[in-house]
DNA sequence: AAATGAGGTTAACGCCCATTAACCCGCCTG
DNA sequence: CAGGCGGGTTAATGGGCGTTAACCTCATTT
């Protein structure tokens, strides 16, 4: 999870990286400006460049550090609840989950603005979020042994996209709290996972049937 | 208000939206420029004020033309299929996953680019978004009548985050084709809204109950 | 007490880019 | 064949914004 726990220095540093993200995620990562993010911390405009070497650095080190922990995190779950398959792929989903409802900024930027990143930052968090997919399929295909590689890649990254669903919400208060939207969450993710392989009644697809003979 | 309900000439005009949308979901509203927009449809520069007001009027008609062929597609769905509730949502997961495959730059904006809009266009999109939600929420009711209307809309939500995951895709090789995509992702979304009142072996919530019993 | 350096400030520079101006050409109509 | 006018072109304009320069000021160190 995240080491929240550990005082942290809590900088300047990681303060204007908070409201980076909080920004970028807001207008985009062209849509807010350096000065916007130097008021949001209390300074104004180029002081930022006495913490970072400019905008770009800013969002590389955000995308880095969360491509990171995700997966930091997801092989922590996987090696301490080594035992039941189904239990890590629970822990797996409660930590995606803490993760998309605690820093939905975060979340928001992982997937949107990758592309602005020079290459070798991108190649390095494309490779990292490769990693993570993989870990879950590899724990998804243990508890659903049915479906092929590729259908178990496609429903994790179908899944993800769920439990990343939380940043579109609409205005609050026609939506659960946080507490009630975790464990609906988690709901929904299980029950999308036992559909990969289940067969819906009374209509049995073949590539199904047939992956699961070739098992 | 658009005059889309006319044959329209399918000339210049569309085929600027069409790459001036795929070019927006690649690389951001402000990532394009005017000139590359241009060039995309072989004139350059300036010549696009021959058929649109600028740049933002392009994303507009874009972004309200997708959520009102969204709604209307979903309207009537719900009308012709007026029977079974379980088929009319069968429906409209069925047109949504289509419309994700097919038109996979339109939905990324969708979500992306919504607040680069001028206040009148963005609440125009906002409240078509919100009436198609709406739409899907009353029939996953009628399937599922248990959870509570925060829950069914928050599953919503969820689901369409779990059917616009396409975009987000890894290389391809690594994922089926469309037709086996499509029906995996009619089954997941199905998975999960089975979900949302089924209750997980063993551990009975109470929310759950309590709502079922309200009715 | 002088020196140093971390962390700010404001002003200036320069590029990028949306938009506008001014001008052009070929078609279709009268 | 005159005249629009739809659809383009290139050049100019102007604002926004990332980044750099030059300068300031405490703490802390020596």
């Amino acid at each position: 999870m995240s080491d929240a726990h550990v005082p942290a220095p809590t900088s300047r540093r990681e303060q204007i990286l908070k409201e980076a993200a909080r920004l970028f995620a807001e207008r985009g990562f062209h849509g807010v400006g350096v000065d916007e993010i130097g008021a949001a911390v209390g300074i104004s405009g180029p002081g930022l460049y006495r913490h970072f070497a400019g905008k770009d650095a800013m969002l590389a080190e955000l995308l880095v550090g969360i491509s990171e922990r995700l997966l930091a995190g997801g092989r922590m779950r996987v090696e301490e609840g080594g035992d039941s398959p189904a239990a890590v792929l629970d822990a797996l989903i409660d930590g995606h989950i803490d993760f998309a409802l605690d820093d939905r900024p975060l979340i928001t930027l992982h997937d949107r603005e990758l592309d602005r990143l020079r290459e070798a930052d991108r190649k390095r968090v494309r490779q990292l979020q490769r990693q993570y997919v993989e870990l879950w399929v590899e724990v998804v295909r243990r508890v659903h042994p049915g479906p092929s590689e590729s259908r178990a890649r496609a429903a994790v990254h179908a899944v993800f996209g769920l439990l990343n669903s939380t940043p579109h919400l609409g205005r609050p208060g026609s939506l659960p709290g946080r507490t009630e939207m975790a464990e609906l969450l988690h709901r929904l993710a299980l029950g999308a996972f036992g559909a990969v392989d289940a067969e819906v009644e009374g209509a049995v697809v073949e590539g199904v049937a047939a992956s699961r003979r070739a098992g």
